[in-house]
DNA sequence: CTGACTTTGTGCATCGGTTCACAAAAGGAC
DNA sequence: GTCCTTTTGTGAACCGATGCACAAAGTCAG
C-alpha cells in the first residue's frame, strides 16, 4: 500500500510557511468581510504582500485546496489555516508584567479576535495588584503556578523588566508551560522542548537604523570614499 | 593596485548578520558592566544565544576586530559594531498614535539607550492632544509634516489604529521619511526606497499556538493517526 | 628563540527557502 | 464532445545562510 495522500502535508511545515500563513489568513478575513466568495492565488499574494507562486507552495503544504481555473474558496481556505494554526481551539494566555507595555498587550484587540482569551495578568508590584485592566482583575505573581493550573493557561506572555524574565520563565516552564513570548530584551534559556519567540521593539529599531545610515551615506559621497577607520589597520 | 582591504567589508553585510548584530551589543554592553576587558568568540556567541561560528562569520564581515589566540577587545567591538549600525549618531524618531501602545514605546527605555531620541508624540484624537507622556507634548497629526521636517525626524513608529497606517504612511512618505516601523496589523504599501519593518503582536501569537497544537497532538495519539479531514477529498 | 597552546577567520559542504516556468486540471463556450 | 482559457500545484535551478573543520596567526612559558 502506497498512501500517497495528498501530495505533501502528511508531517512538517516549514517554519518560513508558519509565519506567514497568519497573513494569509487576515487578507483572507478581510476579503470574506467585502463578501468575496473565492479568490486567485495572485490576487491573495497582493493582498498579504508576497509573491504568488510563494503563496501556492505554502498552502500546498496545507493539502490541496484550490480549484484550477478558479482559484481558492475563501471560507474553506479560511478554515483550513484556522485549523492548522491551531485557532479552531480556545488558547488561554497570561500576561506577566502590568507596566506600560502589559497594558498594552490586554488592552489590544488583536489578541482576543482569534482563539486567544486572556486568562490572567499577573505583577510582582502591589502597588499595581489589584487594579482591573481590560476586564481582568491584576493578580499578585505569586499566584502564578496556581493561576497557570487551574486556567489551563498555555501560553504566557513576559512583559516584565528584563531582570525579572529569567527568574518568571523559569517558574512558568515548571509549571508546565512550553510556550512564551517575551518582550523583555534578554536571551532567556530554557529546557528543550519549550518554545520562544522574541519581540524586541529596540532591535527593530536598530536594525532600521543600520538601512537608514546606508540610505544617507549614499546620498553625501557613497561609502566606498568614506574613511574605514580612525586609524589605519592593515600596515 | 590590489587593495587587499580587509578581506569583507566594503561593500553588503548580510540580512542575517545585521539582524544579529543588536543581540551582540546588548551581550557586549553587560559584558562591559561587568568589567571583561577581552571575550571570546564562545563566551559571546553563549551570551547573544548563537553558534560561535556563526557569531565570528558576522564579525568578519565588519572586519577583523579579533584577536588570535585572545578574543575580542570589548569596548572595541562595542564601537564598532555602533558605528557600524549608525548608532553613533543622533536619530529623531516620531511615534504617531498615543493610544496604549504608543504610550508604552513613549516610555520604554530602550529606545533612548542608544542612538534613539524620541523627538515627537502625535495623534489624531483631540482628547489626547495636549496630553505630557515622557516628558514629551502630544501634538495634532495635522503637525505631521511640520514636525518631521522641524525636527528631523528620519524613522517614524506607527502605532496607529489599522485603518488609519495607509494613510499615515503615505504622509510620512511625502514628507521624506524613508524608514518606518509598523505596529498597525496591516500589510502596508510604500514605494521602493523606503524600509519598512513590521510588529504584529498577533501573528507571533498565532506561530506559538501552531507549536503548542503540534506538541500536544504529538502527546494524545500522534498526528499520524489523526484524522486528516472531515471528509475524504483524495477518492 | 622555540615550541605548545589558544582562538580567530574562512573555505567548503549542506540546507532551507525562493522563484521561475510549465504541465496538469478544471471550467466554459459552442 | 472538443477546444480554449484560466489558474493551480510542483519540478528544478538558484540563492543566501548555516555550521563544520582547519590553517593561519597570535600569546605565553621557559
Amino acid at each position: 500500500m502506497i498512501r500517497r495522500m495528498s501530495q505533501a502535508r502528511e508531517r512538517g511545515i516549514p517554519e518560513a510557511t508558519v509565519a506567514r500563513l497568519p497573513l494569509y489568513l487576515r487578507a483572507l478575513n478581510g476579503m470574506a468581510e467585502r463578501g468575496l466568495a473565492t479568490v486567485s492565488s495572485e490576487d491573495l499574494a497582493v493582498a498579504a504582500g508576497v509573491n504568488s507562486a510563494k503563496l501556492r507552495k505554502d498552502l500546498s503544504h496545507l493539502g490541496s485546496y484550490g480549484t484550477r481555473g478558479v482559484g481558492y474558496d475563501v471560507e474553506y481556505l479560511i478554515y483550513q489555516i484556522s485549523r492548522e494554526l491551531g485557532l479552531t481551539q480556545d488558547w488561554a494566555i497570561a500576561i506577566v508584567g502590568v507596566g506600560n507595555l502589559g497594558r498594552a498587550l490586554a488592552n489590544y484587540g488583536g489578541f482576543v479576535s482569534r482563539g486567544f482569551r486572556i486568562a490572567a495578568l499577573l505583577d510582582a508590584d502591589p502597588e499595581v495588584v489589584g487594579d482591573h485592566i481590560a476586564g481582568l482583575n491584576v493578580e499578585h505573581i505569586d499566584e502564578l503556578e496556581a493561576v497557570i493550573r487551574r486556567r489551563g493557561v498555555s501560553i504566557v506572555v513576559l512583559a516584565t523588566p528584563a531582570v525579572a524574565a529569567q527568574q518568571v520563565a523559569d517558574r512558568v516552564v515548571a509549571a508546565g508551560v512550553t510556550s512564551i513570548l517575551n518582550f523583555a530584551p534578554v536571551v532567556l534559556s530554557v529546557p528543550d522542548g519549550v518554545d520562544i519567540r522574541k519581540v524586541d521593539l529596540s532591535i527593530e529599531l536598530q536594525i532600521l537604523a543600520f538601512h537608514e545610515q546606508r540610505k544617507t551615506d549614499r546620498m553625501t559621497g557613497g561609502p566606498a570614499m568614506a574613511e574605514e577607520w580612525p586609524e589605519a589597520v592593515d600596515l
